[in-house]
DNA sequence: CTGTTAGCGCATTCAA
DNA sequence: TTGAATGCGCTAACAG
């Protein structure tokens, strides 16, 4: 562990000024090459490390980036941080990361997302935000503050987003069933001020309507995303008259899904004799359970990667523009008024949708269910 | 959002120096009470938060706490993060967040911890770092850098330590398999490499001398704290003649008894009937999985407070003793030779062991086994 | 191509 | 009890 050294003593031991060394370190043209090879020597030898404290007073700009997420509780915040963290582990920056708390939880994103921005510490924001909080983002991001919002998408969709094709993920599902041969498909909503959830809704009812089938409201129950409201909802479906019941049932998301496990297990019906079941994500637990569930899968590490790809290339692109424009610029809100909000770039928001993929398990059964002669 | 406003906008306004606005903002004393609330309010009004970057490059301390974890996919970090920053997000710091990846998980862990010092960002770390990996830490320590380790403790326990009581959570898991009536009780060790394995396997033979028990070589197998070790380990104990075989089974952690239960259910092997099952952590799949799991619970998300806690007592310790020695000493660790090091006070390293709890649930079965006649 | 100058926003000496 | 001056380590403007 060597001392800790400074600018300063690179250029002492280079001969050089510590501009010069300065322009190095941060890949500027005009340096002579043998300077240049030298100093990068001496850096190397002496493991020096420039001070991510004093980079960012000085250039204005910080080599930290923000993470939002929500509760750690849910099964998919994991994944989407490892994605994260790797990635920016193989990047300059650093991960900061910010969550919301039982108080913040409710109405107080705002809070965090002000306090995110007055310690000025963070060069951008990657925000796990579902439904209505991101419109606290979308403030943010059009007073020029770098921000990818990931998984759930702004409503309406006008922030840089990188999340999962929940439509066709959800299509893809009731095909599946459809495929297996069950008509009297129920679906289990995600919450509905969700954009995803409205997604994978919309990706249900085109699966059946390409079949020729109606969709009966009383097959379709909005849920929580968490297992009791799961539980609830089949509950509800099976004090249906016994021929209106549901032979299928897709789940919103896994958590539901194992809700759904619970009322079966207790009520004594076979999934997937009695009923079939799919859910969405694939968390880890979905391959734990009995039987195993089937489930559309989300690429989260992706999506954290991918989320923060974006959020580096939005975060150059406001550099660059903030060196060509009035330094402090881009600190001064206040004196923005509507009509100075700049897009921050000619070009629409950087949207990135992923492909879904079915896994495919044993709460669903192997065989087609009623068109034997079809085989 | 207000503009993001400077110590010196706040003396402006409160017709003062910024030196005495400074004061205000780090409680000193020497500051006429009228002055003081006056800047204080205007403080509020105007949402003033400093800088923490500039607050780090003049004070020479951060305001950011560094977190080390190993990879997101083992299931308990969530919850330790989890608690981690709960209690930070109530502190005045920031959580910076460093993972190992797949490059470093082998032996880049010292080339992590030196990125985190040689950048200086950080006013301590907070590490959960099983094994020899710990020794990294301790070097930390030893210079004066603060530092708590989470979960496994270093060996010897030299540095600043929380963690759960493994000893003894091992040695209730295993009375409780005692009390069901079982004498032949295997036990699945996690890596011998972590003394929190070793810890869970002296309380197993603890457990099992206290019945006068002797510990059976042949029951005892190390696996890998990962689920294909777990079945592995299972097919090895029901490879000896059936009359040698265990009547439970005592994981080393959740994850491997998984791997018994797939072992199980692949061969018919009825859970609890046939044989039971204790697992270790109480993850949330442990209550997923069919039979459920009885398990010794792990207070991850304590851990991570108590952790946060502890370093933040060592920080403010150490930044009392550097303000009364020269200044910038340290940083300067080349000048230390093995004398100079100090213990960050006379007192032991502070250590804190919190207890685990036994959760009951299908994998043993809740009858007594073979003592009927004692009901 | 290179060095000099002047801060970034704050904490900490000093002197008043 | 307060203010002015100095510097943390670095980047960016300006001249050479």
């Amino acid at each position: 562990m060597a001392r800790k050294r400074t600018i300063d003593d690179i250029a002492r031991l280079a001969g050089v000024s510590k501009t010069t060394v300065s322009r190095v370190l941060n890949s500027k043209p005009d340096v002579d090459p043998n300077t240049r090879e030298r100093i990068l020597r001496i850096v190397k030898e002496e493991g020096f490390v420039p001070s991510a404290t004093a980079t960012g007073l000085a250039g204005g700009r910080s080599h930290l980036l923000g993470v939002l997420v929500p509760s750690f509780t849910w099964p998919m915040i994991p994944d989407i941080v490892c994605g994260i963290a790797e990635t920016i582990g193989n990047s300059a920056y650093e991960l900061v990361l910010y969550s919301l708390n039982d108080k913040t939880r409710e109405n107080g994103e705002g809070d965090v997302i002000d306090h995110i921005l007055s310690t000025n510490l963070v060069a951008g924001l990657l925000a796990v935000l579902p439904g209505q909080s991101s419109k606290f983002v979308l403030r943010l991001h059009q007073h020029g503050f770098p921000v990818v919002l990931i998984d759930d998408q702004g409503d309406p969709p006008l922030v840089p987003w990188v999340g999962a094709d929940n439509q066709c993920g959800a299509y893809d599902a009731v095909k599946h069933l459809l495929a297996l041969g069950h008509r009297r498909i129920a679906h289990i909503q995600g919450p509905m001020k969700y954009v995803c959830s409205r997604d994978r809704y919309e990706g249900y009812c085109r699966a059946l309507q390409e079949h020729g089938i109606p969709v009966d409201p009383a097959l379709v129950i909005e849920g929580a995303f968490e297992t009791p409201s799961g539980r609830e909802a089949t509950q509800a479906f099976f004090s249906l008259p016994e021929d209106q019941r549901p032979t299928a049932i897709f789940a919103g998301n896994d958590l539901m899904a194992f809700g759904v496990l619970a009322f079966a297990e207790e009520h004594g019906i076979d999934v997937p004799g009695d009923l079939a079941l799919v859910g969405f994500d694939s968390i880890s637990s979905s391959a734990l359970v009995r039987p195993s569930l089937t489930t559309v899968k989300q690429p989260f590490q992706e999506m954290g990667q991918r989320g923060i790809e974006l959020l580096l290339s939005i975060i150059e692109q406001s550099d660059q523009q903030r060196l060509n424009v009035r330094p402090a610029f881009a600190r001064d809100f206040t004196r923005l008024s509507s009509s100075d909000i700049h897009e921050p770039s000619s070009a629409p928001p950087l949207r990135i949708q992923l492909a879904t993929s079915l896994v495919v398990r044993a709460s669903c059964g192997m065989q087609q269910r009623s068109s034997i002669s079809s085989v």
